[in-house]
RNA sequence: AGGCACGUACGUCAAUGGUAGACGGCUUCCCUUACAAGGAAGAGGUUGGGGGUUCGAAUCCCUCCGUGCCUACCA
């Protein structure tokens, strides 16, 4: 058998991939057993026109992750794909590329346009494919999803008409978020807070009948022209009579009123505000408390209206900034101007400066839908936030929660189901037929916005599972068991999910939301394109493998890293090590096949050991992933794999294993070691399901898969993840291994200090009072030789050695001596023996200090108090011991 | 302005209130018949500072310093 030195990642990810797709091994109907437990996944659906980012390999890792163990445990699983039509970003891109061609949208007309978007999406939304599929995800293609599919519009339809009828979605002009560069409403959610160094401008108001003037403070002069009212704050004594006032508004000459308002802060600027309801928030609040007029003067575009004055019609909101701020300057009636930083609100797509305008849109009432999801949360503590501190930032953010603007003034998107007659009359429908019989009319318009995205990614969980039918899928997969995402969209999605599910199937549409880390820099910063900073995850899998980078994805969890390519290349190395492993397992393995019954059947400690060692670790693992601690599940698979199986398993049954005469202790030896190598692989495949697959189909031998999987073509993906059997961990053979491990640790060290030449055969000699103990060593007599290359190993019960040997005392008492004529350094043993002297005193001093407390004696559990005295007991005798032993030195 | 995280070895990160660990890097030795992407042995920490609770604190509380993130209607 030809099996190359080095791992070859690509090798291996060429064609597994394709192969388990093929086979239907990521659907749920592989699973032949009726009785099966469910495990469900909606993926988190990327945007259509995008490519996959690094944080996307690290949701898409844990969800796999999740997924395939579950699958091995025997449950129907389903982790369903699909991609979001993402409006305004799909929008914004084709409108880009158009740009190229010197065209506008509004050139090729609203069916065109869109017809080019589709053509757009068919071209670029295969790369996200190929990507998960060279990630490894298991998701069931059969079942992939798109946010603009019929079948899911059909959805944001009926949910749509289903929320109007119950007035809970309404139609109604109130002040929004607008982007004069995209010509689109948006929601407060996709709106970015950002600081910004600007100006401050006081401005002062002429009072009617008085020399008086109030000053009032402003960052947007140009709104001016708009106000409808100064307001102060009632208790301000310093403006108490001017409130009913009236003020001759400069540049207009209209008359506004002074009004006063609890909303007002006498400590901030002057303590009087112009109130300018038009384009401002909370301007536009009080005007609604004081009935104030709406003068609008700026348009969509940002440009002045007539409103404005004539001399301020079509100027751009910045040049009519300029302008006001001169004539005010020109009028005397400049106060002042300081530098002034504050935060500035900024489209998240296309970073122009929202204008508040006032606007007729759509909106969803969220009051009832809030309180579904707390009152879930409340009663049944769902879902459960894992780390739970996202708990908190959810449950606050709902509690606050006001009306979302779902319509949108783009052409990409689920257009809203809204017709007009020809008097004005707003028809919902669920289609246009519906729509006339409803109207009886068929003079009918549709309304031209679409629905923000997240209206219709909030109905994901359940619109991909077939709903309004009452599935199967949906009777099986509904609720999700977890839902795994960065945290920047627990409020736009997240909450949402929880209260559409909530809403219209009466359950939640998750267990868990397993919020991951974000992977930084090496710098600490964010990864953005804007800021060029980000790392491929394509680029890392083509340099150190799948397998690697999945691993150090994995560990990464929820906390947030920093990257570092070092940690994936030393999971690139561990994955050659695997390799070498098995490469070695198999070298050896004529003769014998993979034979799972054989493992219970040796007496041999290091056997025993392994079996106990596997057990455990499968155990820790199921725990592990169960609770979606990641990291320590990669640990354990590390350090098992590593230093149990590699370090340790391999070199203990290397000479049985490599015996020159065949017969059967080597072939039961050839068995036992490809039996625990093939439990080994099916622990790390949900982690590295490439090298895994690579590996596992060469073994020899009938390897069985989960009796749920009975009939599917052998693939390691579909064994059954090892259980960790309490019966088979065997505690006594773990403590016996550790003797057999220190022993060969302190001789190894004994030469590294004393220089022995690693070709240098040296006799050791080892003491044992115990009876058990002489046993263990003697048993193992051969392999300590061969690991620590000894000319010779005596076990005795006392210990009798010459004067010239390097000596240690291990745990329980054993002695051993290393005769070193003519090789030992006296003054340096003895160095070496009172170092290890030195570290013992200092533990012993310490948990003396504890032992003297009374307190700690009175009050610590008994079972502490009493590790503490053995403790001390051990290392007084080793203690001992070793003094004896430097005495005897001279 | 509030809120929430975080600060542990040179780097990246672990550690149910119970003797601070891993990987990489570093030092020394070894190309030993699975693997130099390897083997063996080492060095390296008063857990950001200060205070408190506790028999016992990296862990809980307070405070200061530093770093991120989120939310917010201060014109």
């Amino acid at each position: 058998m030809e099996i190359p030195k080095q791992y070859d990642p690509k090798e291996a990810e060429q064609h597994h991939y394709e192969r388990w797709e093929r086979n239907g091994y990521f659907a749920p109907e592989i699973n032949k057993d009726p009785g099966a437990p469910v495990f469900s996944i909606v993926i988190p659906p990327p945007n259509v026109t995008g490519s996959l980012h690094m944080g996307h390999a690290l949701q898409h890792t844990l969800m796999d992750v999740m997924t395939r163990h579950k699958r091995m445990r025997g449950y129907r699983t389903l982790w369903l794909p699909g991609m979001d039509h993402a409006g305004i970003s799909t929008q914004l891109m084709v409108s880009r590329a158009l740009k190229k061609e010197g065209k506008t949208r509004h050139d090729l007309g609203r069916e065109k346009f869109v017809e080019r978007v589709w053509q757009w999406k068919r071209e670029s939304g295969g790369q996200i494919t190929v990507q998960m599929r060279r990630e490894g995800a298991s998701v069931d293609w059969s079942r992939e999803k798109f946010t603009m599919d019929e079948d899911l519009s059909r959805v944001v339809r009926e949910v749509f008409v289903r929320l109007y009828e119950e007035g809970l979605i309404y139609r109604g002009n109130r002040i929004v978020n607008w982007c004069p560069q995209d010509q689109t409403v948006l929601s407060d959610l996709e709106v970015e807070k950002l600081p910004q160094a600007g100006k401050l401008y006081y401005l002062q108001y002429p009072i009617k009948n008085s020399d008086e003037r109030v000053t009032v403070a402003t960052t947007r002069p140009e709104t001016m022209l708009g106000d409808t009212a100064v307001a102060v704050n009632p208790n301000d004594d310093r403006y108490r009579e001017l409130v009913g006032q009236t003020i001759i508004l400069p540049l207009t000459g209209r008359e506004i009123p002074i009004i006063a308002d609890e909303y007002v802060d006498p400590e901030f600027g002057t303590g009087a505000v112009k109130i300018t309801p038009a384009h401002d928030p909370n301007d536009y609040e009080m005007g609604l408390r004081h009935n104030l007029p709406q003068v609008i003067v700026i348009d969509s575009h940002a440009k002045m209206t007539a409103d404005a004055g004539a001399d301020f019609l079509g100027l751009d909101r910045y040049r009519a900034r300029e302008k006001v701020v001169d004539d005010f300057a020109a009028l005397g009636l400049l106060d002042k101007v300081v530098e002034y930083d504050f935060s500035i609100s900024k489209c998240e797509r296309c970073k122009t400066v929202i204008e508040p305008l006032i606007s007729t849109q759509w909106f969803m009432k969220m009051d009832q839908l809030r309180d579904l999801a707390l009152g879930l949360m409340g009663r049944e503590n769902k879902p459960e936030f894992v780390p739970e501190t996202y708990k908190k930032v959810y449950t606050d953010w709902l509690e606050n929660l006001r009306d979302w603007t779902i319509s949108r003034q783009l052409w990409w998107g689920h257009q809203i189901p809204a017709w007009y007659t020809p008097n004005g009359d707003v028809i919902v429908a669920r289609s246009e037929e519906e729509a006339r019989a409803k109207a009886g009319a068929s003079e009918l318009t549709q309304d031209p916005d679409v629905l923000d995205t997240w209206f219709s990614s909030a109905l994901w969980p359940f619109s991909t599972l077939g709903w309004p039918n009452e599935t199967e899928d949906l009777r099986t997969f509904y609720p999700t068991s977890v839902l795994v995402t960065a945290r920047d969209i627990i409020f736009l999605w997240v909450s949402r999910m929880v209260m559409m599910g909530m809403k219209f199937i009466g359950k939640e549409p998750f267990d868990d939301v397993f919020i991951t880390g974000t992977i930084l820099d090496a710098q600490g910063q964010r990864m953005s394109k804007t800021k060029m900073n980000g790392v491929d995850p394509i680029d890392v899998f083509d340099k150190f493998g799948v397998d690697a980078t999945r691993l150090t994805l994995a560990q990464v969890g929820s906390t947030d890293t920093r990257w570092n390519e070092k940690q994936v290349e030393s999971y690139r190395n561990f994955a050659n090590k695997i390799w070498n492993a098995a490469r070695f397992c198999l070298l050896n393995s004529e003769g014998a096949e993979v034979r799972p019954e054989i493992l219970e059947q040796s007496r041999a400690l290091h056997d025993r050991w392994i079996v106990s060692r596997l057990n455990k670790t499968a155990r820790d693992l199921n725990a592990a992933i169960d609770g979606y601690e990641f990291h320590g599940a990669v640990q354990n698979l590390y350090h098992f794999f590593w230093d149990d199986f590699c370090d340790w398993y391999i070199e203990l049954a290397k000479a049985d294993v490599t015996a020159e005469q065949p017969g059967d202790a080597r072939t039961k030896a050839r068995t036992r070691l490809l039996t625990v190598l093939e439990q080994a692989l099916r622990l790390l495949h949900p982690f590295m399901p490439y090298i895994t697959e690579e590996l596992w189909q060469r073994l020899p031998g009938n390897k069985r898969l989960h009796p749920a999987y009975r009939g599917a073509e052998p693939t390691v993906m579909l064994t059954a993840y090892p259980d960790g059997a309490a019966n088979l961990i065997d505690e006594a053979a773990e403590s016996e291994m550790q003797a057999i491990i220190e022993l060969i640790s302190r001789v190894r060290n004994i030469r590294s200090e004393m220089n022995i030449k690693p070709s240098e055969r040296i006799p050791i000699i080892v003491a044992a009072p115990d009876e058990n103990g002489r046993r263990v060593f003697s048993a193992a007599r051969e392999q300590i030789s061969r690991l620590v290359r000894a000319s010779e190993v005596s076990v005795t019960e006392r210990l009798e050695a010459p004067k010239a040997s390097a000596r240690a005392v291990l745990t329980g008492g054993a002695e051993l001596a290393v005769p070193l004529e003519g090789l030992i350094d006296f003054e340096q043993e003895r160095r070496r023996l009172q170092r290890e002297q030195e570290k013992l005193q200092a533990e012993a001093a310490k948990l003396e200090a504890q032992l003297s407390n009374p307190n700690f004696v009175e009050r610590a559990p008994a079972e502490r108090v009493n590790e503490v005295r053995d403790r001390i007991a051990a290392i007084a005798q080793q203690s001992s011991q070793l003094r004896q032993t430097v005495e005897n030195l001279q």
